[in-house]
Formats: structure tokens, C-alpha cells, sequence
DNA sequence: TGTTTTATCGTAAACGTTTACAGTTGCGTA
DNA sequence: TACGCAACTGTAAACGTTTACGATAAAACA
């Protein structure tokens, strides 16, 4: 039988009260005699505080839910770091769940398990919420936000890089390095795949460039989505491509290379996010890098009432996946 | 104030027992009308069940705990895939705890949360436990299994590839591709690297081949040991290399394009792992493969009870980071 | 008809804590 | 000596469920 508070307090002839009180450390209101009789007693029996029951008589659990999904990127490890180190300052425990592959059941069932534990903040990293989703959150009182993924209706919490404003530095980066037929390939037709494209058209746009739409190449940020977005591009005569994500840009190159093409001078590709892969391939993808453990940081401070920011800046990483274009062919 | 099964037992003039009853679906101990009334009653007043006080009076959480860290590789999804998709099956909720970097306090932490919560069983993905966390495991009476990590103690449950065979093979396999000087690069010295090397030494001492022991240089299993492995090796004279992980091959990899190196011609490649990684870079790394996914349903089984197959087969996945090795060389 | 069985339901205790409130000391002060 | 007060401790209720046990009424049986 695993011990409680009643065996110490038998055992130190003290009342529950009293060792509840020392054993949370309500300074001030137990001797330094019962103290270190209980603290004894708790060593000799190998007392570990039972969560639940104080969970359920506070009718408040200091975690938080972390619901994520097998994103085909990988960049979750860094946003859950973020969220770590800033939970762990505002004394919170952070639990994740896993919402399997973009699956709604296991989407809602994730979600359920979070609110049936009194869970104190929900964080939705990638996760694109259906109505039933949205039902569920907003019929709690849990505090909750979307991370790495903005919402089009701004009454519910989110933190994220500024999509359109990626999508458009890295087209404008592109433009500036003489590029005209420029790709989009991987983005999905959600939240963050449409403002990401009208980042895109806007820059393309911006300077005059008629795009054409078989340029935007759909796909789910997997490096499947990469490698399938090659052939149409290379019938379109574009010359840059801007990939949804590193895994993107990875099956881009690969794709290209396996049809010997020489990177970067037939094909220039920026990726979007910025992780460790990009320095992997071969040539290193330049990048749109965004912050993910500061997306995390703020995740936390939204969701736990605190001061945040909402929107995390992004830097453009030069790596060496770009070329200069010669403008003796554009002329 | 959120409803409880007191509200629902108000409006329906039951009692909170045969509410209970219904919402439990203790089969054949309430009347149709009954149920109806109940599960009427719960819609209309949203209720939800309060899983903590649900686990506080059954003493039990139908819930495993997956600690994992930050890996600088990347296998960790496919395993907790695995886990999900078993436990799911045994109708158990998962929760995943994050160790960080491989801190030992917070391991501590995680564990001691699991333990906290009376889990039904703790799965330890690639942590290697302290003499602390192995006490509070052992201490407490919840059933732990380490996946992807095989400790020397044979009473203390786990499921991981036979990592003694797994460098067993991919050293034969450069063995058998002519290649004489083989390196060993980024394992770390716990139990994994320990086996691994072992299986490196006994692959070389099988083929009377006397190895330098600089030819096996420690890391963690990263991209950045992988890049810091080359220079030795160039120096060395070897000619393949074995990687602990796909990270680590993938540094040393981009470290000898670097160089200027032309692969697989002048620095054969094997990776342990086999993910994604592998088909990204230029050339495709060919790997040991680990079956991830079953490695995590078979931890499951391992800690709920169930029979378990504890040593999971590898693959050896040619792809095209090995070259055969001009014979005359070694004449 | 009376008796037994069955189906259904309610009462109340229990799970392991926290905490409001009410004691009980012992000390300082008048 | 008596009083007030501070410091400490104990009693008991509460958190939201589950479940053993007993109660009731209807159905089945003799």
C-alpha cells in the first residue's frame, strides 16, 4: 500500500492537517519540530504526494496540455522546448498529447482528455481545429491558443511567425536575386497555406510579375509534397521555387538531383522554417527561419494570462540554395 | 461552475449512484428510462467527467507515461506512433512527458510526475537512467520499460534493436564492400554505444582485422559529433564509416562535401536508424533501418503485461552512400 | 394467496488531499 | 493572578466520483 499523509501522521502522532501543511510548505504555520518529524517520517516511508487527490480538492491541475500532431516537419521539438522553459518558470507541468497524423477523432479525443483533467491552458501546436474542435474549446473555460498557426478570427488566441510577411520576404528575396517564375510548392489550402500564399502573390505582385497559377503547387509540408512538385515545374520554366517548409525543399532538391539538375544554378529554393535540415542537404537551404522556441515562450505567456507577443519575427537565413539569376535570359 | 453527476442526478430525481451506473455503462444495473434521462440530462447540462476524481476512487489512471528527451536524432515520432497506436488498443490514454536534454533533474521530474499520477506503466524512450531514476522506479510498484535503450541488467525490462547485431551487420556489410579501415563515429559511452561498439570490434576481430582505436571516435549521436568525426578519420586513412545515427552521418557527410570530398568515392557511409534523414541528403545514406514503430507497440505490450517481443529485428537498407572499395588499394 | 426471485435504485463510505474554523498551549503584560 | 494574544495544532467538511450493501417493488412461482 503506498503511504499517505494518515500514515504520517500516525506515525508522528500528528494530526493530516498538520502534515498537509508542512508537506506544502505553508511556511509559518507548523512548528520546526513537526517539520522535522514529518519530513523524517515522509523519508522513513517513502511518502510521494498523490497529484490527483490534490487536484481534485483544489479543483486546479498547474499543467498544461500540449496537443501535437506527427507534423511531417519537424520542428516541434523547439517549440516544446520554449514551452517547457517558460512553463516550468510559471511553476506548470507540462504534459503532451499526441493527436496522431491530422486525425479528427484523435484531434477531439485529445482535446477531451486535456479538459476532463482541469487542466489550467491547452496549447494547439499545428493543430488546424474543425467545428467540432472549436465547439469543445470554447465550451470550456480553459484558457487556450493556437501555436505556430493563426486563426483568420482574431477572437481566438494564437501565436505565430507573420505567414504573409514570410511568404513575402522570401519572394521578394527571390525577385532580388533576378527571379521572375517563381514556385510556392507544399502549402495546404488552410490557415496557414493561404497566408502564405497571399504573401507570395502579393510580393509577385508588388513587382509586376503576372503569376501563373499552376506556380502553387499544393501539398501537406512533407518531403513527399517536395519531391511530387518538381516535374510540373520544370514543364513551367520556373527558375525559384519557395518551399512550405525544410522537408519541402528537401524532396524538391532531391527530386531535382535525381533528374540532374545542378543546384542551385537550375533551380533556386528558399525553404520555410529554418531547422536543422536545411544545413543537411546538399547544397544548405536557404531559409525563412522562424523562432520556435520563442513561439513556444509566448504560447505559454498567451495562454497563462500573461504579457505576449503574438506575432515572432523571422529572419532570412542565407544558406546556398539561392543563384543569381542571369538577366541575359529574363531580357 | 462546471456540472457534475450531483446535478444531473437534481434534474433527473435519481441518485448520483445509478447516474454513475449509466455514465459507466455498468451494463444491466439501470433501466432504459433511466439511461435516457441521464444521458439527456448530461447533453443538455454539457457535463463532461472529472477523470481526476474518477482516478482518485479507482486508484488507478488508465494512462501510460512516455518520458522522452530532446534526442538530437530524430526516430522519437515513429516510436511514439507505435505506442500510441497499442495503447490505444488497450484502451489506455498516453501522455508524454519531456526530459529536455538529457538533464537529470529534469528526469527526475518526469518520472516522479508519472509516478505522481498513479500511471498504469512508464515508458522510457532513449533515457538513460541515473542511479536516482532507476531507485525511484524501482521504488515504486508501476511497471517501466525502456525502448530503444537495452540496459546490461536483465531483470530491468526493455525493447530496442539488438545493437550488438545491428553494428555487427553494417560493419560486415563494409567488410564485404572491400573496405578494410572503418570507422566508428558518434556513439556515446552508455549501454547503446558500449553494444554498438562491441558488435563494430567483434565484426573487424572476425575478420582478422586490427583495429586502431582511433578509428572510433564518442559523440551524442548528433549532426554536430558527425561533423567533428571527420577530421580524424581523414588523417586515419579510413575509408567507411559507421554512424551511430542518421544525424551523425549526415554531419560527417556534409563536413566531407565540405572538404570537397566526393562520396560515397572517397568516404564510405552506413547510418544506424534509417529515417527520413537518409533520403534527404546527397547521396541517400545507406542505413541499418530499426523497425521504430514496432519497437513502441512492443513496449506497450512490456509494461501492460502482455507478451512482448523484446528484441526487434534491423534492416540493412541499401542506398547509395557506399562504394566498393578498389582492391587493389588494399594490396 | 404467499413466497421467492429479479431488476432497479438509493445510501453511504471511500479515495487522499486541502483548508476554514475552532481549539489548545504558553507567554507577556497589567 | 488574570487576561489577551500569538503560535501552533486538530476537527471536519469538501472535492467528484465508484461501488458494496441494503431496500424496494414488480414479476415469477408454488
Amino acid at each position: 500500500m503506498k503511504p499517505t499523509i494518515k500514515d504520517i501522521a500516525a506515525k508522528t502522532n500528528l494530526s493530516i492537517a498538520t502534515v498537509s501543511r508542512v508537506l506544502g510548505h505553508k511556511q509559518g504555520t507548523y512548528s520546526a519540530k513537526a517539520e522535522a518529524k514529518v519530513l523524517q517520517a515522509a523519508r522513513e516511508l517513502g511518502y510521494r504526494k498523490n497529484t490527483v487527490a490534490v487536484e481534485l480538492v483544489k479543483k486546479r491541475a498547474d499543467v498544461l496540455a500540449v496537443i501535437i500532431n506527427a507534423t511531417p516537419t519537424n520542428f516541434s521539438t523547439d517549440i516544446i522546448d520554449g514551452i517547457q522553459e517558460r512553463a516550468g518558470q510559471l511553476g506548470q507541468q507540462v504534459i503532451i498529447l499526441y493527436a496522431g497524423n491530422r486525425e479528427a477523432p484523435l484531434q477531439h479525443q485529445a482535446i477531451n482528455t486535456a479538459l476532463q483533467r482541469n487542466v489550467s491552458g491547452i496549447l494547439l501546436v499545428a493543430i488546424e481545429p474543425d467545428a467540432t474542435d472549436r465547439e469543445l474549446l470554447q465550451a470550456a473555460q480553459v484558457p487556450f491558443c493556437f501555436v505556430s498557426l493563426n486563426l483568420d478570427d482574431q477572437n481566438i488566441k494564437s501565436v505565430s511567425s507573420n505567414n504573409h510577411d514570410l511568404a513575402y520576404q522570401a519572394t521578394e528575396y527571390l525577385i532580388a536575386h533576378g527571379h521572375t517564375r517563381i514556385g510556392l510548392a507544399g502549402i495546404d489550402d488552410y490557415h496557414t497555406g493561404r497566408q502564405r500564399l497571399a504573401g507570395y502573390q502579393a510580393a509577385l505582385a508588388n513587382h509586376q510579375i503576372m503569376a501563373d497559377p499552376a506556380w502553387v503547387q499544393r501539398g501537406n509540408y512533407s518531403y513527399q509534397a517536395g519531391q511530387a512538385a518538381l516535374s510540373p515545374y520544370r514543364s513551367l520554366g520556373v527558375t525559384a521555387v519557395l518551399a512550405a517548409s525544410d522537408m519541402v525543399a528537401a524532396g524538391l532538391l532531391t527530386a531535382a538531383q535525381g533528374q540532374h539538375l545542378t543546384l542551385p544554378q537550375d533551380l533556386s529554393i528558399v525553404s520555410i522554417d529554418g531547422t536543422i535540415i536545411c544545413d543537411i542537404t546538399t547544397p544548405a537551404l536557404t531559409s525563412v527561419t522562424q523562432d520556435f522556441r520563442e513561439i513556444g515562450r509566448q504560447g505559454v505567456n498567451r495562454v497563462m494570462g500573461q504579457a505576449a507577443q503574438t506575432i515572432i519575427p523571422v529572419t532570412l537565413t542565407e544558406r546556398a540554395s539561392v543563384a543569381e539569376l542571369d538577366q541575359l535570359e529574363t531580357k
